[in-house]
DNA sequence: ATGACTCCCAGTGGGAGA
């Protein structure tokens, strides 16, 4: 069973490159984030005619999150329960018995800033919710964009960085707690190339310059440690014309006896 | 260098992203 993240920024503009990237990896399930697209807007036909049935969880110009799965996904949530939100940042269901919740985190743009604040009470509840989910869902797997670098060596530059949005203390604690409730980080679970990024500015010839951030996450329960088999970030995506600044993630876990 | 690019909604600019 293949399952991925990737923020596609804009799903009306990425849908051709979602298509052929979906067609060269058939992926069982894949989570996205900031589609940017309202409900109404959504590309069910073009997705289900690529053999995915989607859920949708959008909102106008910001935010936006979608989990496409070829068979069926059962016991939705939108959000995080009990946590009043107007953006639309959490969707998950159960996939072939795996507890699927794809999370775009915010940005928290700086620090100093409001956002930041929101960011810090988002990540406490989903800290708490994605515990209450492990009790009801042992297998579970927790992906997205998690606008969090957790260690200097997820930064292309970490002095410069350093303190930065994706690099505070504040933020690597909540990735840390959220390994605290048994999850794993299933890239570093195999060797990987040094310098191996999720996401590259659009400016500065970033990605010519490999100088990026691995912010895009997924972290597996205890219960389904066992089963990873392989995780790698595709960089090809990020070389297409118009690409998203994200590259995918692509988790493959060993099929039950 | 408070930059750079890309998206969106707007409306011939500005906010947000990271």
């Amino acid at each position: 069973m293949k399952l991925a993240t990737w923020n596609v920024n804009s799903l009306s503009v990425r849908l051709p490159q979602l298509l052929d990237w979906l067609a060269a990896n058939p992926v069982d399930a894949i989570v996205l984030q900031e589609t940017k697209l309202t409900d109404a807007k959504f590309p069910h036909a073009e997705l289900a005619a690529a053999g995915y049935r989607s859920l949708c969880f959008g909102q106008k110009t910001y935010n936006g999150v979608a989990l496409l799965s070829r068979d069926e996904a059962t016991e939705p949530v939108r959000n995080i329960p009990g946590f009043d939100d107007e953006q639309a940042r959490v969707i998950a269901a159960t996939v072939r018995g795996v507890r699927v919740i794809g999370a775009y985190i915010p940005n928290g743009q700086a620090p100093d800033s409001d956002k930041f604040v929101y960011k810090l009470r988002w990540l406490d509840a989903l800290r708490a919710w994605v515990q209450d989910e492990l009790g009801r869902h042992p297998a579970l797997v927790l992906m997205g964009d998690y606008n969090i670098a957790p260690e200097d060596r997820d930064v292309h530059d970490p002095v410069a960085w350093f303190g930065q949005i994706h690099c505070t203390p504040e933020e690597r604690a909540h990735f840390q707690q959220l390994l605290g409730l048994g999850l794993c980080d299933a890239f570093r679970l195999f060797e990987q190339p040094p310098k191996s990024w999720s996401w590259w500015d659009y400016r500065n010839l970033a990605f010519r310059r490999n100088q990026g951030l691995r912010i895009d996450h997924i972290l597996v329960s205890e219960a389904l440690k066992p089963r990873v088999a392989a995780c790698s970030i595709d960089k090809l995506p990020r070389k297409n014309e118009r690409p998203s600044d994200h590259a995918p993630v692509v988790l493959e876990l060993a099929d039950l006896p």
